[in-house]
DNA sequence: CTCCTTGTTGACTCATTAGTCAATAGATGA
DNA sequence: TCATCTATTGACTAATGAGTCAACAAGGAG
């Protein structure tokens, strides 16, 4: 489908490529000019819609690329991930996730803003390239760790693994946000997350309350 | 400002606004034509300029109004709640929220999606838009319903307001998809949700370990 | 009835943009 | 060298949309 595009020298993909993400992760769907990326990537009107087709093709096949390029980094740094208790290592992936999402940011925000509002005509699409990435780290296989037997009878395991992978999330979620906002280094907020999601794991695995009320 | 929108006949303002709801909610900013608004509402273009004056304005004015609308509602609904003990209260105010969310979906989109994705050159205005509707229903005071002295050491208050906040948003969210996908009652999602908010709360109070770990 | 004010119209301008296509440049092979 | 094929260009089209403005309508006030 996109042959001729493909086929260029891998450097001027590249320069295509990053330019597009920009673009698009600037200014989302709607408001993205071709007429500015052709002339910001240095390539004629007629051979970006040659490649393409369309606008829209090219949004999704940069949203796809980025996409894959996120889910490829994040699982191969998980791989590496042995720890296998269940908190320790929701803990160690989520902050693996963290890394990822600044090191990737433009890319993060663009398929983020691409699933949550599909441009019109796009909503089709864009579930099905979400049901990509579902599974890339499913909390199936989270669920398996957690040691059935150690929990207490009211707490189904979905919903430990819920609660607990939620609050993870808003935590770094609220760390990147403040990186990106002033500049304190990536080492800083991983301490300052880590720490944070310390007490919340002991709030999930101990509660707030006494024990005799 | 918009005194000459203001004083025109209410039938004729509510015809007005809820064509731009529909609109913006719709199709967002930018794909929002007031060609269309006009035409849909049977008005003329030059009036909607005479009243609003650009584009920009109109969209403020309206994700201002639906804002002031859906909060109105749920602090007239808050305002009845007596009950003090804290999860009890949350609970409640959390139900009545998810209420509204669905009897104004469409202001609550659009409301949403301006605040998360501010159209080019209207970051500022959102953001003190946000302001207003911060405080209406502070974590502050339900931090003053948390008996401290019924908390474990490790549990500090705001942890566990927040964490509590987040996974009980989580649960009616989810529940106000599934209504608005299929065509279950509201009645029917407010009281399954209630059962699943239960057992959250039962894991936020308890924890999911066995004490003896 | 006439003058004035205020509300309202919609055809028009001007800018922008997705997508096209005839023409050109460059490469390949005979 | 010439012929053929592919890659690339960019001026052009057609559509759309925000914002304007001269003109018209309505409703008093005198």
């Amino acid at each position: 489908m996109y042959a001729n595009f493909e086929k260029l020298p891998e450097e001027k993909k590249q320069a295509i490529l990053s330019v597009c993400i920009e673009e698009f992760s600037d200014t989302g769907f709607e408001k993205t000019s071709t007429d500015r990326i052709t002339s910001r990537a240095g390539i004629s009107k007629g051979i970006l819609f040659h490649y393409f087709k369309n606008k829209k093709n090219l949004f999704l096949y940069i949203v796809d690329y980025c996409r894959q390029q996120i889910g490829d980094q994040i699982m191969k740094e998980i791989k590496e991930v042995r720890t296998e208790d269940f908190f320790e290592r929701v803990k160690e992936v989520i902050l693996i996730k963290q890394r990822v999402q600044i090191e990737y940011y433009r890319e993060t925000q663009l398929v983020t803003y691409a699933v949550l509002h599909p441009p019109a005509g796009m909503e089709e699409e864009m579930k099905h390239l979400l049901q990509k990435n579902v599974d890339y780290y499913s909390e199936e296989y989270l669920n398996k760790l957690l040691d059935k037997d150690l929990l207490q009878e009211h707490a189904s395991p979905e919903k430990v693994v819920n609660l607990t992978m939620m609050a993870l999330e808003q935590i770094t979620n609220k760390y990147v946000q403040e990186y990106q906002a002033n500049t304190i280094s990536l080492a800083e907020i991983q301490q300052k997350a880590s720490l944070e999601i310390d007490e919340y794991l002991k709030l999930i695995k101990y509660g707030c309350m006494q024990s005799d009320t």
